[in-house]
RNA sequence: CGGAGCUUGGCGCAGCCCGGUAGCGCGUCUGGUUUGGGACCAGAAGGCCACAGGUUCGAAUCCUGUAGCUCCGACCA
């Protein structure tokens, strides 16, 4: 019997412990009614004055109670998604010994992005964890039998990013979940590649994240394949070709569209040297001497692992430098200065063609260029020019590829529908890495044969702090945040009315929030002695799902307000009515 | 790393050009009146004007340097 006394006891307790936190007198709630000055885009601005974030230095920031509170949420939900295809979570380490890096040679290739620890010689702040998960695996991971594996961990990331912006959208220290697979089969990787792409998609739904999937140039990772999660943004950094259905979404890095060809016209006169001595710019040659832009060819003249390469594009088409960067396969590409130009074509900028150069150079063309006739292109001489060029017949092209980037407006090759290029935020990546670390740090297994395997490995990251900023881009109006239950720091805002004379307000108030507390509730009380206009204004902002308003007017009715954040729609209800109504609603 | 701007009580800003050791709004504290959409009255606390050096009788203000922050660009597994 006193036993059970003690556990009621304890209950009550701690119920009652609970009851007296979420007091808004006392919860450090500093909301700002002023746009803090540093602040930009608006999920940044509206972290900051809800109170979710305080900026510390440049790409560095606490998170306060509020703020944590939806960070547990998504944390929670990237757990629970990834532990339904197998996951296993772990936390490493953020101080790594140099070692494992100079391995994988990524010292070098991180450059100045990784911290280095200036009073302890050989250890590195981890900008990411391949290398330490590659460790552990070669540590234990002996046997095909040991493989798949998938291991996970939400945790801090440091890299000394030149230029943090948005806010928490690029910082120098921010949380990243990222996940590991562990195969012992290249069609092993393909099935854990396939979950996460499921488990993403999951995860974003469940967030309540409008986003697309892109597929994206897997740069000099040296991977596979590599998809992007991407969300519209003008806050963003990347730049999509999409369409409004998404039958095609991807990175403007390896967007194609739907563009004829140049193609041939039906004279074929012999190549012709004219006189071009104030046309500087494809547009002004246009002008001055009436050529069809169409059949203009720009050359640029790249240094290619510090080798001369020209490229020779449509007259009005951009080049795009990751199309570039991956055909040749290197990153270590620049555009020639003013001087290479000379010393290689033998004239300026302006009257570079791919006849009649100097050095013999390496000559590509964009594919549109394929097969063309009647172009017209710089002559490798100051102020003059070449028309009627055959490119089969006049010029030397090495190879024919794609390397321009797509226009707003252009049409998908299959569906032809109409993209539109957008700016957007990254929030996750998916990437099949193969064996690169693994062989870099001889994490190998013995397979059925007995035969030494590399693992192969994919590697899988979703930024924590972006699934919230993205949200508030998605959701909020002038007042504030607008948030969903799956994300929202408190399910509801229960904001008693300064009521002197009205006793029963309180009693009300007090009620209601044991007994929505007491039916699984996160409840924030604002019961703090303001004037309804700051707690109005207040809670909008914050932006919970459902404001519970108990005043006088209506607590002698037996009946308070609610209040739907989403569509401003308020209902007067009867007070024993509020559960079944909240059931009804949320 | 290139370009632009900023740094003055907790927050947002004025003062700087034309030197004379600081002011406004919000917030905070005390008292009072108010109370269904960021109240009002009275009083108060709080700043060596980012830092260092220089010019000057005297510097928030002029000069030089440094740092931090923001934006644009470059960069970004």
């Amino acid at each position: 019997m006193n036993l059970y006394l003690n556990i009621i006891i304890y209950y009550f307790y701690r119920l009652l412990k609970r009851l007296l936190k979420m007091r808004q007198d006392k919860y450090f709630l500093p909301t700002l009614k002023e746009t803090p000055n540093d602040a930009v885009i608006t999920s940044h601005i509206l972290m900051l004055r809800a109170g979710l974030i305080r900026q510390i230095g440049a790409g560095i920031f606490s998170w306060l109670p509020v703020g944590y509170r939806v960070l547990n949420k998504v944390m929670n939900i990237l757990r629970s998604e990834l532990n339904e295809i197998g996951g296993q979570e772990f936390l490493l380490p953020a101080l790594n010994p140099i070692e494992l890096w100079e391995a994988t040679n990524r010292v070098e290739a991180m450059g100045e992005v990784m911290f280095h620890i200036k009073n302890r010689d050989g250890l590195v702040l981890a900008p990411t964890h391949e290398e330490i998960i590659t460790f552990h695996a070669k540590q234990h991971i002996n046997s095909y039998k040991d493989l798949p594996q998938i291991w996970y961990q939400i945790q801090n990331k440091f890299r000394n990013e030149p230029r943090p912006k948005g806010g928490v959208l690029r910082g120098r220290q921010f949380l990243m979940k990222d996940s590991y697979s562990l195969d012992n089969c290249w069609e092993g990787l393909d099935d854990s590649y396939q979950k996460h792409f499921e488990a993403y998609i999951a995860i974003f739904n469940s967030c309540g994240i409008k986003f697309f999937v892109v597929g994206a140039s897997s740069g000099a990772m040296g991977g596979k394949q590599s998809q992007e999660f991407m969300v519209e943004s003008e806050a963003g950094e990347d730049t999509c070709a999409i369409t409004d259905s998404f039958s095609y979404s991807a990175n403007v890095e390896v967007a194609t569209s739907n563009v004829s060809p140049v193609g041939r016209i039906e004279s074929n006169d012999e190549i012709e040297l004219f006189a071009t001595p104030k046309a500087k710019t494809i547009n002004e040659l246009v002008e001055m001497h009436q050529i069809d832009i169409n059949r203009c060819a720009k050359s640029v003249v790249y240094m290619i692992d510090e080798k001369p390469v020209l490229i020779l594009m449509r007259g009005n088409d951009e080049l795009n430098e990751t199309k570039l960067s991956s055909f040749f396969g290197t990153n270590n590409y620049r555009p020639a200065t003013g001087e290479e130009l000379i010393i290689n074509t033998g004239a300026n900028g302006g009257s570079i063609g791919p006849i009649n150069l100097k050095i013999k150079i390496e000559v590509y063309a964009d594919m549109l260029l394929n097969g063309a006739n009647g172009m017209v292109s710089g002559a490798n001489q100051d102020g003059y020019h070449y028309r009627n060029i055959d490119l089969g017949r006049d010029a030397e092209i090495k190879e024919f590829a794609d390397f321009r980037t797509v226009i707003d407006g252009e049409l998908d090759v299959k569906t032809g529908e109409a993209l539109r290029v957008v700016k957007a935020i990254e929030l996750g990546h998916i990437f099949k890495l193969g064996t690169k670390y693994s062989e870099a740090l001889n994490a190998e297994f013995l397979d059925k044969d007995g035969k030494r395997q590399p693992i192969i490995m994919g590697s899988y990251g979703i930024g924590v702090e972006r699934v919230i900023a993205c949200y508030i881009e998605q959701n909020n109006d002038n007042s504030g945040i607008i948030w969903n239950k799956a994300l929202t720091p408190f399910d509801i805002h229960l904001i008693e009315l300064p009521a002197k004379n009205e006793p029963k307000v309180k009693e009300i108030s007090e009620k209601l929030y044991a007994e929505l507390e007491s039916n699984g509730f996160d409840v924030l009380y604002d019961d703090r002695d303001e004037r309804i206009g700051v707690k109005f204004n207040d809670a909008d902002l914050i932006g919970l799902p459902f404001q519970i308003v108990v005043g006088a007017k209506n607590v002698i009715n037996n009946q308070i307000e609610i209040k739907n954040r989403r569509t401003g729609q308020r209902d007067l209800i009867d007070i024993d009515n509020l559960l079944k109504y909240i059931n009804e609603n949320y």
